[in-house]
Parts: C-alpha cells; structure tokens; sequence
DNA sequence: ATGAAAGCGCTAACAT
DNA sequence: ATGTTAGCGCTTTCAT
C-alpha cells in the first residue's frame, strides 16, 4: 500500500479511501491511484485491516458431520449466500464430540470471526454455549435447538412426521414401526413426539415394541430393524428417522428379501439425494435446506451488523416437504396423500431442485 | 494481552513467550501469567499475530460445487488433516465459473491465506493460474490435471477406466457404450482415453457411435443414454463416466423399464455413497478419497513450511478401487473380475469405510 | 479534498 | 531470564 501511495504520488489514507470509498477523492488523484494499483497488482491486505476495523468479514462454521449430505447442502447454501454478503466461511469439524466442539469454537474465536453457526453436537454443550455467550459473538444454532438463548433454525420436526405416519395409516398399516435418532438430540425427540401424534391422530395406540433406536446411522438402524421385524407382531410399516437410518432399513431389508413396500411400507425422514432411483422411489420428508441455510445467514448477519439488531432470540421452525412416491404403498401416479398440515406435491411435477445434479467427481 | 501481563506484573513480551513457548520462562511467572490467562479468560488474537508473523495458518479450498460428493468428501478429510496440524480452512465455491473461480482465489489472497487447493473449473484458467504463480502462495491442484507448474493429485482415471471396460468384455460385451464427461477437464478425457484402451486390449473396435456426452452432469447423462440406446445397434453394456452421470443413467434406464443387469450391465466411474442399497449392487471405481485429501494437506505443508520444500512440482495419481458387485452381471457372490492392473477387493470383505455413515440429519 | 500521525494486538529483535 | 521498543499494513481521527 505504500508502495501504491508512493507510485500515485499521494498518501497512504488516500489510497484507503480510494480502495474503501470512505471519502470523496478528486478524480484525478482517484486515477492515479486505480493506476498504480493496477501496475503494481496491489491486493489489500485484510489481516490488517481487521486489525484495526475488528470485523473479520468471516463466519465460522461448525458442523459435526460433513460426510452428512444435510449438513453439507447447508453449508453449501450458506458459503454462497455469505458471499453475498462479503463473508467468507471459515470450516470447523467438531468430530462428533463436546472436546472437538470446544476446539473447534476456541480456534474460531481466537480468529476473531464475525459470527458462528453451530450444529451442537449430543452431550453437555453448556460449557460452549457459555462461552460463545460471554464472548458476545453472534451464534445461531443450526438443526438442533439446543439453547433458547440463542438464535436457532432449523426443521419443523413433529407435525411432519406425525403426517408421515397419518399416511401410512390412512393406508391401513396399524402396527407402524419407528427408527428412532441419536438420543438426546432434539430432532431425535421431536421426531418421536411426531411419531406419537400421528398414531393418536390415526386412533392407534403407542406400542413400544415397535419402536427402537438407529442411533442416527446405517448399521445401528439395520439393527433396530432387526429387532422390530423379529417381535411376534412386526410392523407393517417402517417410519425411519433420517436419512442415514433409511439406508441402513434398506440394506436390512434386502438382505432378509423383503421387498418394499409389498412385504413392508417404508417412508422416512430426510429426503435422499439418490431417492428417485431407488426401486421404489421413497416417500420421505425433504427438508428445505436453501431456506434454513438463508434464514440462518440473514440472521447472523443481521445480529453481526447491529442493523434491526438486538432483538430476543428467536427459534425458527421451517416446514419441510412431503415428497410423495411410491415406497409406501401408493400406485406411481396415485391420489395425494391425506392432506394434513403439511404442504404436498408430487414429484411429477419437478421439485425446485433442492439437489443440484451437476459436476464432476 | 496487556491487561493480563498487568495482572501477572510482566511484560506484554513474556506473556507472548509462555503462550507460544518462544523462549524460556521462570516457573513463578509462567505460573503467574497462566493464572492470569485463566482469569481473564484471554484468548490470543490471531489476527494481530497474522499481521507481524505474515502467516494465517488459513488454508483456502476453492471447489466447483460442494454438492457433488466427492468434492465434500474430500474437503471434510482435508479440514481433519488441516486441523491436525494446526490449519483451518476457509471455504470458497468458484460456482463452476471462471469468474466465480478468480473472485474466489481473490477473496483468499486478500485474506493472506498460507496455501490453496483447487479444482479448477472447465474454460480458460491460466490467468489464475499465472496470479497464483506470481502470488507465490503454495497452491495443489486437485483432481483436474490442469497445469505442470503446479503440484497436483487426483486420481488415476486410465487404468482404471480401462478396467471397468475389459471387465464388461470379459463377460461377452462386444457392444460396450461410453457416458463421458464435461468437455475440458482432464478427468474427463482420460476417462475416455481408459474406455479405448480397454477395448483395444479387449480387441475390441473404437465405435463413436457407442460414446455420448453426459456432460459431467445427471440430466444430460439420461439424454446420452437415450442416445445411445436408439442407435440401431445399441451397447449392451454401458460404463458411466462418473457419480451424477450414473444417477441419470439409472434414472434412464428405469423409464424405459430395462433391468440391470438383465436388459442392460452397467459399471460406472465413483462408487456411490448409497451403491450398496442399489438393486443391483453397483459394480464402480471408488475415488481413494482420504488418500487424495491427505496427500494433498501433506504437500501443502511441505511448501507452506518450506520444509524439504522446493523440489520441482509434482503430479501425484492416486490408484482407485474396483469395488466389484452384480450390476455389471456377475452372481453375487460370484469369481473376481479378471485380474488386471487395478488392485480388486469384493464387498463382502467389508471396505476401510470410505463413507462414514454416521450422524444426524 | 488531502496529508500526518496515532494505534489496532501482537512478535521479535535488541537490550540488560 | 526478563523488559523495552519497533514495527506488521492498514483505518481513522485530527489538522490543514
């Protein structure tokens, strides 16, 4: 920068506000410093200037799974609507564990970053939580609704997956079976509750025996299947938790040759990237990640730049969308499910693409 | 940082010595400025540190889509072998744009990152390329073999694309179709230069007719399948040319009601995070994925720290995985796919997970 | 409309 | 073994 004020013959504040636009500089000086920046390929230095302005224009993201494809369509949605907004996103992985979270915000903090979106891992988090509360940096808290002192966002869970289960009734199912979550995370228990209105709703009764836990993944979900098909009164009908559970029913289910949905109805939480090419198409619970990614990011810049600022914490529940095929019993191109609180469509009439099938691997 | 050399009655100068252990401190004032540290609850500015040091320890990843799975398998791996070694990683999606791509490598230039990895994007890339060059900030290409001034890893798509073909006519295939790539990327054309050297060792004829661009992407892979499939002597067997390109060519083949393998075999380019629930099992070449992340974050600190660093660029490829399952026609339990240059290991003998399916969605 | 100078929070000589 | 001091590259008063 020196270099340039000294090239353009003018002082270094100048060349400032040429490049910030912070006060008017005559066009005269203005070109000759757009000249020298040109000749010189001068790249202002942002280290320096955080280290006077304190804003770091970064936003630090935690995330306890990226190999979780929900987790990383968000993070995708939110890197590009930071960019809009100037902000860069700044990657922490808390491994799944209270240690790993606790790293991964210190790192974030000691670089000072304007704002943090959290996805709170299971376990005590209150240590973290306190801490990003006593360094007064703006927090939203993603998926998980962990801590009403923060800003949180994330899918409604129970009324869509109360409707998943009134669908499968209105089939005629009544033992309908449940792949539960990870306990003690909140989208685990919401979507047990859902579970529970939708029987009361239906006139079923709760059975616990059709009810086990997939621990959010594959082989534990396979597992739970097991047990529940091997009860003297199996289910009909499977409702699993998430998307990685659903995977782990599928395999089960095939490897005991049960075909979907003749032997068994299955229909699930979270939509899956692959789910129009599975035989048959699953019916599931798409959730609607370009929302939460820009409800997340409108709000965090809102609380960093003060503007409309201060505000109580507000918990935000966006709906997700039932996405209605075939792996729960209904013909290809059959009549809407029974319409309940949740919004529906068909998949013949293409979704706005919530998954974008482009590039390259 | 001067309020705690205050409180532990030192120098400003000391306390930065026992943070970063730069140079030897008595025990009674080590003690002193800790518990000072600890009251105040002070958390060193990396910001400021950046400034005098001039390194971030920031690590910029610029990708062309975070969608596609195996790009965010590889940046989720990178962030861990980042974070190891003390790195944390700031994300910028070029939007499979030039410009996208050059605003990126801009936003982490200013932001004085200490390496880059990129995959660069199909047109013309040299001008940031050149920048890069002239920046001297240590950059590795990634998967896309674009430049030899640079230090680059991705995989081996020859070999192993050959594999996939002599595969298919081993088992009688003498009509074997070709969904390639993106025009431009290098992955692209050695994945087709594989399908012709896998026919040539096959003894079987180059047939243009046979190959058809999917352009990297699922929609226009299902038209190039629709290609290929009304020519007047269509392939019997179809190797796809990489994971969003299979998905169109499995969404395809089920409009038209041809089963796989029966109709139809396919093999494909990626294995799928989900081949394993595909009825068929998808028979693939699966990306070493860690090892391409590792790789990469080890010869980035290698030039970052100067260390053993200079040496003249180097292009690593990294060997795939026949990953051998049934859509390609063989039994499910069935003999291993004629031996050839690629290392073969079949499902049952469960793999190094290269998808952790855990967690929460 | 422009320049001079102070200072952001640290590290690294340079002293002692 | 510890303290003093001079910057790192910017932004921002405060003068002019």
């Amino acid at each position: 920068m020196t270099d340039v004020a000294a090239r353009a013959g003018v002082a270094a504040s100048t060349v400032s506000h040429v490049v910030n636009g912070t006060r008017p500089v005559s066009t005269e000086l203005r070109r000759r410093v757009l000249e020298a920046i040109e000749e010189t390929g001068y790249l202002p230095n942002r280290i320096a200037r955080s280290l006077v302005t304190s804003d770091t224009h970064l936003i630090g993201i935690v995330m306890s799974a990226l190999t979780n494809r929900f987790f990383v369509a968000v993070v995708a949605a939110m890197e590009r609507a930071g960019r809009r907004h100037g902000y860069s996103s700044v990657l922490a992985d808390s491994r799944d564990s209270v240690q790993g979270e606790a790293d991964a915000v210190n790192a974030l903090l000691s670089r000072r970053v304007d704002g943090i979106v959290l996805a709170p891992v299971a376990g005590d988090r209150k240590p973290v939580l306190d801490r990003l509360l006593s360094e007064e940096v703006p927090t939203v808290l993603i998926d998980r609704f962990a801590d009403s002192r923060f800003d949180q966002v994330g899918v409604e869970n129970i009324e869509s997956t109360a409707s998943l289960v009134e669908h499968l009734a209105a089939l005629g199912h009544s033992r309908i079976g449940f792949i539960g979550g990870l306990k003690g995370l909140s989208t685990t228990e919401e979507r047990i509750r859902g579970y529970r209105l939708g029987l009361e709703r239906s006139g079923l009764g709760y059975d616990h025996n059709l009810v086990a836990s997939g621990r959010s993944a594959a082989a534990p979900a396979e597992q739970a299947l097991g047990l529940l098909l091997d009860r003297p009164a199996p289910p009909t009908a499977i409702v699993s938790g998430n998307n990685y559970m659903t995977i782990g029913v599928l395999a089960g289910l095939r490897k005991r040759g049960m075909r979907v949905p003749d032997d068994i109805a299955l229909v699930a939480y979270d939509d899956i990237e692959f789910a129009e090419v599975f035989h048959p198409r699953l019916t599931a619970i798409a959730q609607p990640v370009l929302q939460i990614a820009s409800t997340v990011v409108n709000l965090l810049i809102r609380r960093m730049t003060g503007k409309d600022g201060a505000g109580p914490p507000q918990a935000t529940r966006l709906p997700g969308t039932f996405v209605h095929r075939e792996s729960c019993g209904c013909p290809p191109n059959g009549s809407a499910p029974p319409a309940r609180s949740q919004p529906r469509r068909h998949p013949e009439q293409p979704p706005r693409s919530r998954h974008a099938l482009v590039a390259e691997g």
